[in-house]
DNA sequence: TAATTGACCCTTT
DNA sequence: CAAAGGGCCAATT
């Protein structure tokens, strides 16, 4: 992997909560790196699975999955959520699974 | 160096 | 709700 952006694009990734999900564009802001939702789905991709990024907590911006319905990723990602208590509804996620950090929670992360 | 490719997003029809 | 069109930009070819 060679992009020296991906550990900064795994890291926000890692501060999603354990039972909500949050989308590509929402990561790529919050790693400040806006306008680059594509590039967190690369670094999503390229990432090793040593580094135990929650890859599957990370979603479209519509709450739909990112991958074709049916395919291996898409049931396996459907699987981990379930796994979290995070009910699919239909082809997306329930709203009340979004993740929505007040600006409180992301200061206190800052606490280097 | 130029063209192509995305685990995307937003607005408008 | 579905599709289309345009925008985005690093990585890859």
């Amino acid at each position: 992997m060679t992009s020296r952006y991906y550990p900064q694009i795994w890291h926000t990734v890692l501060q999603i909560p354990c039972g909500k999900v949050a989308s590509y564009g929402q990561i790529a802001d919050l790693a400040g790196l806006p306008g680059r939702a594509r590039l967190v789905g690369k670094a999503l991709g390229a990432a090793s699975a040593e580094l135990a990024v929650p890859w599957y907590r990370v979603v479209r911006s519509d709450l739909r999955l990112a991958f074709l319905p049916g395919s291996a990723e898409a049931i396996a990602q459907q699987q981990h959520l379930a796994a979290e208590g995070v009910l699919v509804k239909g082809l997306r996620v329930d709203k009340q699974a979004h993740w929505q950090p007040q600006l409180h929670e992301l200061l206190a992360q800052l606490h280097y």
